[in-house]
DNA sequence: CTTTATTAGTTGCATATGCAACTAACTATA
DNA sequence: TATAGTTAGTTGCATATGCAACTAATAAAG
């Protein structure tokens, strides 16, 4: 008799495949949605004529705010892994918008800088990110976006203690 | 006087600089949650064992619910460049995911679909899914779920129609 | 029925990315 | 102070991706 408990119970086991409801949840829906955003971005870059990745003015867009950081910790806020951030660098100091100095407190330290062209970039760039984050919003409210903001950094504390945005 | 309101105005282009406040934005953060997610959720796969990335995750996941489509029609379903679902695929078929199907109605198309280690594998990944899931909506009510859920549709409805989660 | 246009898939090229191993420089400890 | 450990940044390797050019096959037009 208790054998045969066991013996249904793994049955069971193998027959209850689990169920994922991936079309109520939020995961897939936020994914797509980063996706299509981050598709029509780049899209939007290139029309303008900006010789930009949007990872890039990412970076550009830190630095215009906290110039002169460590390639460390602006790899930290832009949730990049170190070595992806030294090539992110090295192609944006090839073309021109960035330069790295290293620090003379500690040598093992790169400080990056915008250079002219750097600034002069993000400027343009700035219209046309606005441009798409009202499109991104035209049909959320003012309530709406507080809370859908409220819930996204709920959302990731879930997985630590975060802060600003990208 | 004409040319003083003209030079006045060129001035005042000059000047004044396009704000943008990406603070209080959606994209920046929706950007910043899916990059946090998908580390995650990588992370999961890693531990767990499961040699797949999260992007093939989301191939045999749509495969599993719809085995046989076209190379086309996956690449559309999963937002990817046909190319980079070639990529995708070919690694895929190498680790005998899935296997590709020239269909004969019309030569040009390939049909793909999931072989039986496929299947076993998409079992595994289904509760590291379902963990990662309930994680991330654990501290978001029913309601503000499908609120969130609802909002992410709005925001792709204003880059053209679309339908399904990923 | 032949020519032209379109479509499915592949490939070269460029970018971005994480991990692990590495170097150089700094810090801590014995 | 010498040795051991830590940290900042770089590089090799593997994956993923978009664009443009390409091939082969089908569809459309003459």
């Amino acid at each position: 008799m208790q054998l045969t408990i066991v013996v249904n119970y793994i049955c069971r086991m193998k027959k209850e495949e689990v169920h994922v409801d991936f079309e109520n949840s939020i995961a897939p829906w936020l994914g797509k949605t980063a996706k299509v955003i981050e598709y029509h971005f780049q899209e939007k870059f290139n029309d303008a004529n900006l010789d930009l990745t949007k990872e890039q003015m990412v970076v550009l867009k830190k630095l215009h705010y906290d110039d002169g950081l460590s390639q460390n910790d602006l790899a930290f806020l832009t949730l990049r892994n170190k070595s992806s951030l030294t090539r992110l660098l090295s192609k944006m100091e090839k073309k021109g918008y960035i330069i790295r100095q290293q620090s003379n407190v500690d040598k093992r330290v790169n400080k990056v800088f915008l250079t002219q062209k750097g600034r002069d970039t993000f400027v343009l760039v700035k219209p046309v990110v606005k441009e798409m984050m009202a499109k991104i919003e035209q049909n959320i409210t003012d309530s709406e976006k507080k809370l859908i903001i409220n819930m996204l950094k709920r959302i990731q504390s879930n997985f630590g203690p975060q802060v600003k945005s990208l």
